[in-house]
DNA sequence: CCTAGTGTTCTATTTAACTATTACACTATA
DNA sequence: TATAGTGTAATAGTTAAATAGAACACTAGG
């Protein structure tokens, strides 16, 4: 896995995780890849995974189970409650940003629109995510 | 100042500085505060300051002559670029989350909007930034 | 020419993230 | 009860960001 050197790699080992679990990769109350799998499939150190790991049990995300190993939480009101935190604080963050360039509102909006329109005009760029 | 954790000082400051410039707080061809005295406001070491500003002169954001100052370039169709880069590096960020949540264009926008209402709601916030 | 104000560079140190390695604790099962 | 698979913890070493402090280079003005 590609990380960006701007951030915790641990952090965006949560993030991954979140995006796992949020988009049914990883279902509610399934078992997780053992904590040195994950570390060899995202090329880290266990310790680096244990830390991500250890945050999201803070924030009720997994439940971890010692001989067992970690399992996504069965629990999908919390899932839900998650997925919209996750939305609402990326949402949060580039209005903040914007808004804070003298964007108004409307034009935050139609910027976005009009981003969108521009990504739907790269074939490259949209095959690799749709 | 207050810093993010999660992100380099120096990363930081580039940002802090590219908002003024792109507001207006900073006029092109204006000089900058002196890195002694940035360095003083910011409350972080001269050498974080420097940094930021020379990456900002290889983006050609700022000139900078010695012994006389940093300038906002007063190159305005450059300043200009440089914004339409900003918005865009944001918008790109927060589509590309949302989408690999599984939100469809559709729901991106939406979701956006209901950001801007709930918000709108909060009176706290909003004065703070209006 | 001197001095104050500026950008630039360098060295040394501290701190936090990350790594490597090992050990310990618990579970299931043969 | 032995063993393999799991989570957890601790130690020690590496690296990059940030700091502190000093020095150097250039400009403007008295």
């Amino acid at each position: 896995m590609k990380f960006d050197d701007k951030i915790p790699i641990y952090y965006q080992i949560k993030t991954h995780l979140y995006h796992e679990m949020l988009t049914g990769k990883l279902k509610p109350g399934e078992k997780l890849p053992a904590v040195r799998q994950l570390a060899v499939d995202l090329t880290v150190n266990v310790n680096t995974v244990q830390r991500a790991l250890t945050e999201m049990m803070t924030e009720k995300a997994i439940i971890s189970q010692r001989g067992k190993g970690n399992f996504v939480t069965a629990d999908q009101a919390q899932l839900a409650k998650l997925k919209e935190q996750l939305v609402m604080a990326q949402l949060a963050q580039v209005y903040e940003q914007l808004h804070g360039l003298n964007l108004t509102d409307t034009e935050i909006i139609a910027s976005l629109q009009r981003y969108i329109e521009k990504r739907e005009a790269q074939p490259d760029v949209k095959s690799i995510n749709d």
